[in-house]
DNA sequence: ACAACCGATGTTATCGACAACATCCTAGAT
DNA sequence: ATCTAGGATGTTGTCGATAACATCGGTTGT
């Protein structure tokens, strides 16, 4: 367990000011570069920073000017004297001068946070699409307000989307998706845009766009090409629509191949479940390729397999979906789907920025899925 | 990959109203039982909830009185009239008024928000210290804006502090720390309390508080019990606070026991770099038992044992930290010392909400490590 | 040469909530 | 019956920023 080590934090003098107020504004080219030039001996800025914080009127008092001139330069504004603008400037460094947000959304009825509300963000997925997703805000200016749900609490969603429609934001997301989530969600009237990130289960625009749709028959391509004709899916929990889709698109693509599946076994995405499903069967179907959802359930049915005698791949072939990070190491190591979480986070973002009228973010590219294969897949054994 | 599904929230009728008012005022006791009772069918609150969010200018309006007579009613002051009392209620609920938080902390100076730092997030520590963090700050009142640190982006922490200092937060958090961004966080000028959650290298006064001083040794007496005399640690990244304090009470148990640490290997806390620490060597060194210094460097040590030649736990014994919840399933399963990631979460938001002034915070007792054995570990082979 | 005009800047109102102070009304004291 | 204390409520100012409008000095057109 680790202790928590507190730095109190008073008005320590900034030994790099962050010359924040340039961060959000349309500033002079020659800003960009100069952040750590102005060596200042504990001078100037100490006094500014020593109290409270530093207004666009402090600012306007110290350059001679009007508190809108001041704002009008934080904003980009073009028309202002070149000598004017010098004392703005000036000013602004010396206070060390950073916008009030607050005040700023308050006016403007704009803000620049988004929430997510996201389940289980310690499951490797979640967790991974909520950091693309958190990268692809801060890169346009925006933090995510996260709420993760508890789901020890079943009061947990309500509480969260109470908690999110107060805080004034500029959207709402909602990241790895169950339905109960997704009803939540479109029964909550919020006064900003909304998304739910999910795949989606009706007929895609882009079917490129649902990683089992194309990902599956990859799957499915390559152990049939290893001679394997009779498959068992290790589905995830049926209220996650990625859990559904997966299921679907396994048995569409055994379908198209005239091959058949002797059974699907469930579980919650954790390698316990996995495990279980497998150790837990009076009898091992009669199949010669077993196709987890995930990585993780995959790790565990390995684990019962062996238990049970059999040798991967040798005997059974197991494949995964999402080549997590640790996928490479399993022994052996795991013949998977490549699942670019990061991606679908930046994606969620980006939709959501566009929605909100942020023209300036560039349309995703939806990375194809790859198939990484490994040793746990081989040549199905001869009867 | 996952398409984006986009729920276009207009200004639907709420089916359920939130009743978000209630919600951090203290409220008359009966409030808290009816939420759903109201089943206005599509009239009164119709009108309101179709425009802009109501204010407590409209709600005051509605109800025949003055706006602060609103504004006391939501804060919770007793000098209301009963009838009057009544119209308010009214109003807010035909209105379904939403407090608007940033004129609330515009004024109030204060805020609701925590602002969170935080180092690949993806990586399952960090992740499971965030989800624990961010439970907390909810269940608090609080949410957690989190800003995960891109490591690729060199001016990514510059930029993710002038970032977190604008908004205004309650207080802000440093989880899953290293070096560098400690350092960042002290040299940065909040103006709120701020709080780095880290092990601690000095002498804490709590010993207990640091995972690895208590844990480690119960992990190399495990090994010492079973015979082991020679050791190998795979640390991880040494600008990590948390590395380093494995590394030290590494030796220091060892020493304690007058054993010897035969090598240190470095990795990065993946397994990959687990895998490298040993597949690399020209030789491996001549110990039998191997403590990586998290799971997935485990993971990948064995994996790059076996390969070896080795047998685990008959040749050498592999134990991890953390106890992640795939650890039980590799093969062999993984001995290893619990690691309560949440609790550390929870921990830090409610050291920080102390320091804030949240005085109704209940301190957290510090969860003991526990050893898990399972069956990488096992008797020292008889030379 | 006078007015319309324009760029640069200042003044005032506004966002939604909270807070200080002002006012009104009623009940108890004299 | 009049005064007063005090509870209940209304009015105005404030937080820090943005927006609309006003103003000032100097051009430019005719």
């Amino acid at each position: 367990m680790l202790s928590i080590t507190s730095v109190v934090k008073g008005q320590i003098n900034p030994e790099r000011p962050l010359k924040a107020w340039a961060t959000n504004a349309p500033r002079p080219a020659d800003e960009r570069t100069a952040v750590n030039t102005r060596a200042d001996p504990l001078g100037g800025g100490g006094a500014a920073t020593r109290g409270k914080a530093a207004t666009i009127y402090d600012v306007a008092q110290a350059a001679g000017v009007s508190h809108q001139t001041v704002s009008r330069f934080l904003r980009g504004f073009e028309g202002i004297r070149p000598e004017t603008r010098e004392r703005v400037v000036q000013a602004l460094e010396d206070l060390g001068y950073r916008p009030n947000l607050t005040a700023r959304s308050l006016k403007s009825g704009r803000s620049h946070r988004i929430g997510a509300l996201t389940h289980e963000i310690s499951l490797v997925g979640p967790s991974r699409i909520v950091e693309g997703a958190s990268i692809a805000a801060r890169e346009a200016g925006y933090v995510l307000d996260i709420v993760s749900l508890d789901s020890s609490n079943p009061r947990a969603i309500e509480d969260s989307l109470a908690l999110i429609t107060q805080h004034d934001l500029a959207g709402v997301l909602a990241l790895a998706v169950t339905d109960e989530m997704t009803r939540a969600f479109a029964a909550t009237a919020f006064r900003v845009p909304a998304y739910v990130a999910a795949e989606s289960e009706g007929v895609p625009a882009d079917p490129r766009g649902i990683l089992s749709r194309v990902g599956l028959p990859m799957l499915v391509a390559h152990l049939a090409e290893l001679g394997h004709r009779r498959f068992v899916h290790i589905a995830g929990p049926s209220m996650w629509s990625a859990a559904r889709n997966r299921v679907r698109d396994y048995e569409a693509a055994l379908h198209s191949r005239g091959l058949q599946s002797v059974g699907i076994l469930h579980g919650d995405w954790s390698a316990a479940s996995g495990y279980r499903a497998i150790s837990e069967l009076a009898q091992v179907p009669d199949a010669t390729a077993f196709l987890a959802a995930n990585d993780q359930m995959a790790l565990g049915a390995m684990l019962a397999l062996k238990e049970r005698g059999f040798r991967i791949p040798a005997d059974v072939s197991v494949v995964g979906v999402d080549d997590i990070a640790e996928a490479a190491f399993f022994d052996p190591p795991l013949t998977t789907l490549r699942n670019d979480f990061e991606g679908q986070g930046r994606a969620a973002v980006f939709q959501l920025l566009a929605r909100i009228g942020n023209t300036e973010v560039a349309p995703m590219s939806v990375p194809a899925p790859l198939l990484v294969i490994r040793r746990s897949s081989g040549p199905a054994p001869q009867r």
